[in-house]
DNA sequence: GTCTATATATGGATAGAC
DNA sequence: GTCTATCCATATATAGAC
């Protein structure tokens, strides 16, 4: 089982550094010193190595939403999570960008469309307990506009990250995408949610 | 001249079906009744079409840049000239989603940071304009906000449509993308603002 | 589990005749 | 401009020794 990780870490490492599709089996056997063969034993196709990443990667997001829904609700905590998201998806980074797989991926290890479901009535829930613990002012309008927002955000910061930003590093990039997206929250907030808002900042700064 | 327009129709058009990766030069050929070499004659490299598709996608989003500026400010035209980049973007979707080349391809027709750089000091220079005719109010702060919000939203609404949403008609995806931002900017509307947006959706639906 | 070796397929790119 | 034929690289997959 050691191995499997072991061929999991470089093989990220590597799509990381060039993009999956510029990355080989052979060069990926070579890095770990071992036979191109015995990576076909533990994972026969390219797509499986990618497969186990992206599980991986979701089932890591999972972990910090339910981290999240353990804690009161507040402004705070939501920025945590999405920094931990994103930190996550950062290091997943060479999965996620220009992997011209991924959808056919994405469709056959579940259905897609569920998995986005969830994903809106996921924000949706936050946002509405953001509400209740009167962090948030919220009209229908603005919670529906803020979802649809935030899912698009959450996901392609990243690709715009990389892409216009290349030589940024991890943690700067991080702080300028949530800062953006701090801003947007901060336009419905209430006085409470921005004082909450503020003692995210507080804490990172430190 | 003809045959070179012919073949950038067509394989722009498998792209935007199956996707770069997916579309190989004999297909490409086959499809357009010639042989690889010939198809090699016009465009020695794979690359070079994809550079042809990316330079009209470039050159034709500038016509639509050049023409909102003989306008007067309005977040109408403005919607507008959003619209028509989406529209331009949507039809070569193709080249802009999951295409691993991309950024390689950038890197080698121009300084992609210049052009980084050009595009946010176009979307500076239109808020600020749409501030003096009284269509928004911005203080600095909301407006750094709204370039970056912008510069994004406007860069991966494709890349979320195409994925999530594949079996919607251009003209709904649009609709919809069009219908969060037009709300994104009617937060910092004025009252002629708003009409102004107002103005643009009537037309919309006639 | 791990290796070497090889079969097979497919992709991009090119040489040279017409 | 257009063709045919070929080269070269890479991916999957498998056989068989250790």
């Amino acid at each position: 089982m050691k191995r499997k990780e072991k061929i999991l870490e470089i093989a990220l490492q590597m799509f990381n550094e060039r993009g999956v599709s510029e990355v080989g089996v052979r060069e990926i056997a070579r890095a770990l010193s071992i036979s191109v063969g015995n990576l076909s034993y533990h994972f026969p196709k390219k797509e499986d190595i990618i497969l186990a990443l992206v599980n991986r990667l979701s089932s890591q997001n999972n972990q910090h939403y339910q981290h999240y829904h353990l804690q009161p609700a507040s402004l705070n905590h939501f920025l945590q999570l999405l920094a931990n998201i994103f930190s996550n998806q950062f290091d997943h980074r060479g999965i996620l960008i220009g992997n011209a797989e991924l959808k056919h991926i994405y469709s056959t290890i579940f259905d897609y469309q569920i998995t986005l479901q969830k994903r809106v009535q996921g924000f949706e829930l936050i946002y509405q307990n953001l509400q209740k613990a009167n962090h948030l002012t919220l009209s229908e309008a603005d919670l529906q506009h803020l979802i649809s927002l935030t899912t698009l955000y959450a996901r392609f910061w990243l690709h715009e990250a990389f892409i216009d930003h290349v030589s940024m590093s991890k943690n700067s990039l991080i702080e300028k995408y949530m800062k953006v997206w701090s801003y947007q929250l901060s336009i419905f907030a209430t006085e409470e949610g921005k004082a909450s808002l503020g003692e995210y900042w507080e804490n990172v700064h430190e």
